[in-house]
DNA sequence: CGCGATTTGTGCACGTCTTCACAAGCGCCT
DNA sequence: AGGCGCTTGTGAAGACGTGCACAAATCGCG
């Protein structure tokens, strides 16, 4: 089993060997294996202990060796992973042998950011395509590419095999937008924009809002300032009493 | 318990009552269901069915519930929720009744765009200072607000009452940014930078990496591609490893 | 060749989150 | 006033994710 034949000439169509169904969790954390797994293959590293990835990857151990056993991972017992192997493997469940072609919708502020996000490259993506409605945006050119009218949208999808969507457009475009990448065959979509979309079965929609996740950073923020400001008794959950506590500066090193 | 007692006159300083201590699950659902209600707001509704408010963020209506009864919530029912309290209610527990102001540290590609996102001021926030550590860039003015040098931070954190902290750096500087955020005082982090940070205990960082939502949204097309190619039959999630899969097109039955 | 040091892979127990299903409560209509 | 339909709030069950702790496997060294 040291066999080491690696994956995906990308080659030709669709005949791919099936993938293991992982969990949700686990998913979400091999990109950041991944990541970490790069580092340490630049800094010369041939193999790494679940104690040394985990830590650089700021997770626990046992679970990350639960994630990769997920995969049929080859480790080696006492000695830990191949980490050339391992990026091999990891690349090739996420789908990263191929790159895959990204349409970007929505060339305002943050769309433009993200047009020049060089990450994106680095890391298995190639924005392949740019649109926008607005016409006087149109025809701009941004890192190379040149932006083009949305309603271009079925013929850039043609042309540029494209896999995934991204929108990053005003919230009351979104939904249309949604459609329009839908129609052409469009089945993963990344939104930044602060709506629900509604999709067909099948299409994978992950959201990021910015500005709820300063909202939950808030949250624990005001919950610090309202325990420092308490005598720190038992810990029963208390429930919001509109009671005493008056000291503002006696803050003192929160309890473990 | 029919008590209404609204919250916070925002007023003076830290004197809050404590808050209830919410599921993360919950709290991270709060902010979807506060822009659900505004925008209910916006459309003149003065009262919503749980059954509404989810489809309008996207969950499930005995979730919500539960989230809202979490936070001692007052529906009434027959009838639903009051919307503007809802909105009281949850701007409260999320710490929104006071704007928080934010230091956005990075002012190249995404910072640029950050600071130039409205969504963040319309949202509770306040982008209250750029820092860049780039000489060539501090000076420069954004958004009204003038870049000032990183090494400042100190005493725009004084001057700013600095809540929030945000990385928009290249990787290899995002940690040493951490750490003076940290020394400031600064207890919340929101991170861009693809790396892990590490910081002492109190401090929250939540992280946003968008290659890795690609990278996700990369794996399920991947999953997605190979499952279309077979003929589905009922089966075991079979382990798909690189190893041996000579034949290409030999590949049978992946589980549901 | 065998032994000890090391590290993976995993069974198991625990906690958290989700979902169903239904009793309790409320308003409206008769 | 009483009953009916609607909606909330929640108990309980199940799914899912996490972390411990240890057996199994491998390497290196004497």
């Amino acid at each position: 089993m040291s066999q080491h034949r690696h994956p995906g000439a990308p080659g030709s169509a669709g005949a791919v060997p099936a993938l293991p169904d992982l969990p949700e969790a686990t998913v979400a954390r091999l990109p950041e294996y991944l990541r970490a797994l790069h580092n340490l293959a630049d800094a010369g590293h041939e193999t790494v202990s679940s104690e040394g990835l985990s830590a650089a990857a700021g997770v626990n151990s046992a679970k990350l060796r639960k994630d990769l056993s997920h995969l049929g991972s080859y480790g080696t017992r006492g000695v830990g992973y191949d980490v050339a192997l391992l990026i091999e493997q990891i690349e090739y469940v996420l789908g990263l042998t191929q790159r895959r072609a990204v349409a970007l919708v929505g060339v305002g502020n943050l769309g433009h950011a993200l047009a020049g996000y060089d990450g994106f490259a680095s890391r298995g993506f190639r924005i392949a395509a740019l649109l926008d409605a607005d016409p006087s945006r149109v025809g701009e050119e941004i890192n190379g590419l040149v932006v083009r009218h949305v309603d271009e949208l079925p013929a850039v999808a043609v042309e540029e095999s494209i896999a995934i969507g991204v929108i990053a457009t005003p919230a009351a475009a979104a939904q249309r937008v949604a459609d329009q990448l839908v129609a052409v065959g469009v089945t993963s979509i990344l939104n930044f924009a602060p709506c629900v979309l509604s999709v067909p079965e099948g299409v994978d929609v992950r959201k990021v809002d910015l500005a709820i996740e300063l909202q939950i950073l808030s949250f624990h923020e005001h919950r610090k300032a309202s325990l420092t400001a308490l005598p720190a008794t038992g810990g029963s959950a208390l429930t919001a009493l509109p009671g005493g506590l008056a000291a503002t500066d006696t803050q003192e090193a929160i309890g473990t």
